[in-house]
RNA sequence: GGUCCCGUGGUGUAGCGGUUAACAUGCCUGCCUGUCACGCAGGAGAUCGCGGGUUCGAUUCCCGUCGGGACCGCCA
């Protein structure tokens, strides 16, 4: 027969029409002489009654059942007795009087029971991801997914862009993260590169006059994971061309706004706040700050210059700098050994120590508070408005230490004293990104964004001279201190693009070896262009309240890049690389071991 | 590459240098006509991830390894 209903979509108007659902049985409570059954499909549950006065039959046949058994069952739909109405189901007023079962399909016991308030170990479901998902929880997250992609597409589309599918095997190139590779059979020895992100084929489509491009695509980085970050994740690229970075922005936050609007109801004030990376670097230590909270750094390096504490004035006269914070009322909460584990914790990001001052009446305490009388005192009370009961945290450092430290544990101390407005979603664009950012271990520069982003024109002539001091026309979308997307406008001149390959250290053959197709292009009419990506990933995971983006991703990676569904990566035979050339190392060939359960 | 946490019936946990390895839930059987965390009675189910060491004796302590997680490096 027929479905005529979901089990979640059943209503009281209902009551007396014969339905015909599918589903799977969620649980069977046996009464005896009366048999219930909760049955499940994507959109919820609803109630079925078996009882002999109705169908001995269905009776029978509902005996058997048993969790996660795949059933078609017809009957009427009856009002619940006022007494028996059940307020935690949706369709808690109505059930269902079976009138004919049908067992489709059995089930083994699942090895955790289907249900959001789960406490089965990330790991078993991941094994069994198939039945992860049929969580309620989860539905809903993918349905989040597929609504917001829906809502990109649709508002792309109607805003002129194309839809342009780019290659998967592609070209590895230098810069950036490391590649997958792919190699070739017909080509023994060489390899193709996933892509990290259609960058230049983005580009290419605009030097084609396409005007606007957009794809939700995958990338491919492998490099390793974090909570927020997967081997192959999903952008919303964009790209076009006859625009400044105005025109970007302005279409980005409408955009957001749309996402924001359909899929949370909420409603987003637009134009977003804007900070340049070098105010975000110092007010919150970070490239992507989260502005849902206060607790900003101090810069107190003037301050301290010629404070005996050597710790603090050697800092400043080596060229580093002295920043703080104030942790508001927390004095009493924070024991010696509490504020040692937080030492501790900014030590994970380069910090050699953290001074602390716990502000009273009396004035300063703490073991280096001696250090600071007088016109110091006065001056770091007034910098980081302190008041008695207030913990003050300093970090002496180089600039980069300074900010990575304090920036880490504001954010730390900023959800510890519940500091964070978990319900608000704050967008800030964070702009004026240096061109470079200079890599001591290499000794050398490295594009910050990636090496085709446009230099600020009035800053080209220091591309040679002085490129730390080269701004770029980035900007990058920061929602509740993640990284949503960046993006950049484009060089589209040769020479530009020349320099810029020159100021990365390339020759002029590396340049035209790798990128000699973009070079190439260049010469041939192309119009100024720009374009921004998202990580789609990240946007669920923000907007569903997700920990980690394993949690939005349908069949994601562990931690070590596993795939424990479908245990992937695996060796292949012998022929399989015998026809692609390519021959493992003893050393590396994976054990077989017994610990492999 | 590094630091830290975790690994015990199907699942989630407890435990301890010598235990009959405990509890909850799930599962099986029986009883039960208004349950919805159904209830009641009974039952099955664990080479304590793997390898080595210390010890008279290791699930327990140590080392290694594998697997999972968090973070630093790496990565936009």
């Amino acid at each position: 027969m027929k479905r005529t209903d979901y089990c979640g979509e059943v209503t009281e108007q209902q009551v007396g029409q014969e339905v015909v659902l599918k589903g799977w049985v969620q649980k069977r409570r046996d009464l005896g002489g009366l048999i219930f059954v909760d049955l499940r499909d994507r959109t919820g549950i609803v109630q079925v009654v078996f009882n002999p006065d109705f169908s001995g039959d269905a009776m029978e046949k509902a005996d058997r059942l048993r969790s996660e058994f795949v059933v078609e069952i017809s009957g009427k739909v009856c009002a619940r007795e006022e007494n028996q109405v059940n307020p935690n189901l949706a369709t808690g007023r109505i059930e269902i009087q079976a009138g004919q079962v049908d067992i489709i399909n059995e089930s083994k016991t699942p090895p955790f029971v289907i249900q959001d308030a789960t406490d089965t170990s990330e790991e078993i479901r991941l094994k069994y991801r198939y039945l992860d998902m049929r969580r309620p929880a989860l539905y809903k997250t993918f349905k989040m997914r597929s609504d917001i992609m829906k809502t990109v597409r649709n508002f792309l589309a109607d805003e002129g862009f194309l839809e342009v599918e780019t290659p998967y095997l592609t070209k590895s190139t230098p810069e950036g993260a490391r590649d997958y590779l792919v190699p070739s059979r017909v080509h023994e020895g060489e390899f193709y590169a996933l892509p990290q992100s259609p960058q230049l084929f983005k580009q290419l489509l605009m030097v084609s006059g396409f005007d606007k491009y957009y794809q939700i695509v995958r990338c491919f980085r492998d490099e390793d994971l974090r909570a927020d970050r997967q081997p192959e994740f999903t952008q919303i690229d964009m790209e076009m061309s006859f625009v400044g970075m105005e025109d970007i922005i302005a279409l980005n936050e409408i955009l957001m706004q749309k996402v924001m609007k359909d899929i949370k109801g909420i409603d987003m004030p637009i134009p977003f706040d804007r900070i340049t990376y070098d105010e975000a670097m110092s007010r919150f230590g970070s490239d992507k700050p989260d502005v849902r909270f206060g607790l900003e750094l101090k810069d107190i390096s003037e301050i301290v210059k010629g404070s005996p504490f050597k710790v603090f004035s050697g800092a400043v006269s080596s060229g580093g700098q002295v920043k703080g914070i104030n942790v508001k009322g927390a004095a009493a909460d924070y024991s010696r050994k509490d504020i040692d584990a937080l030492g501790e914790y900014a030590a994970r990001y380069g910090a050699k120590g953290l001074a602390w001052l716990k502000v009273e009446e009396e004035g300063l305490k703490g073991p280096v508070a001696k250090f600071f009388e007088g016109e110091t005192a006065d001056g770091l009370v007034s910098a980081l408005e302190a008041e008695p009961g207030d913990l003050l945290l300093f970090v002496a450092d180089k600039r980069a230490v300074v900010a990575d430290a304090l920036g880490a544990l504001r954010l730390k101390l900023g959800k510890e004293r519940g500091l964070i407005d978990e319900s608000r979603f704050a967008f800030i664009w964070v702009t004026d990104w240096p061109l470079f950012e200079y890599d001591e271990e290499d000794g050398r520069f490295y594009a910050a964004h990636h090496p085709f982003t446009m230099p600020v024109r009035e800053d080209l002539p220091k591309l040679e001279t002085e490129p730390q001091s080269v701004r770029a026309m980035a900007y990058d979308l920061v929602l509740n201190g993640f990284e949503l997307g960046g993006g950049s406008l484009r060089i589209y001149e040769r020479d530009i693009q020349e320099k810029m390959f020159s100021a990365l250290g390339f020759t002029k053959e590396e340049a035209n070896e790798q990128f000699g197709f973009l070079l190439d292009a260049f010469d041939y009419g192309t119009p100024p262009h720009g374009g921004i990506a998202f990580g789609l990933d990240r946007i669920v995971m923000l907007l569903s309240g997700a920990q980690s983006l394993r949690d939005v991703i349908a069949f994601p990676k562990t931690a070590s890049a596993s795939d424990l569904l479908v245990e992937a990566p695996s060796r292949v035979s012998g022929s399989q690389l015998e026809e692609l050339g390519i021959k493992v190392l003893p050393e590396n060939e994976p054990e077989v071991s017994d610990a492999e359960n």
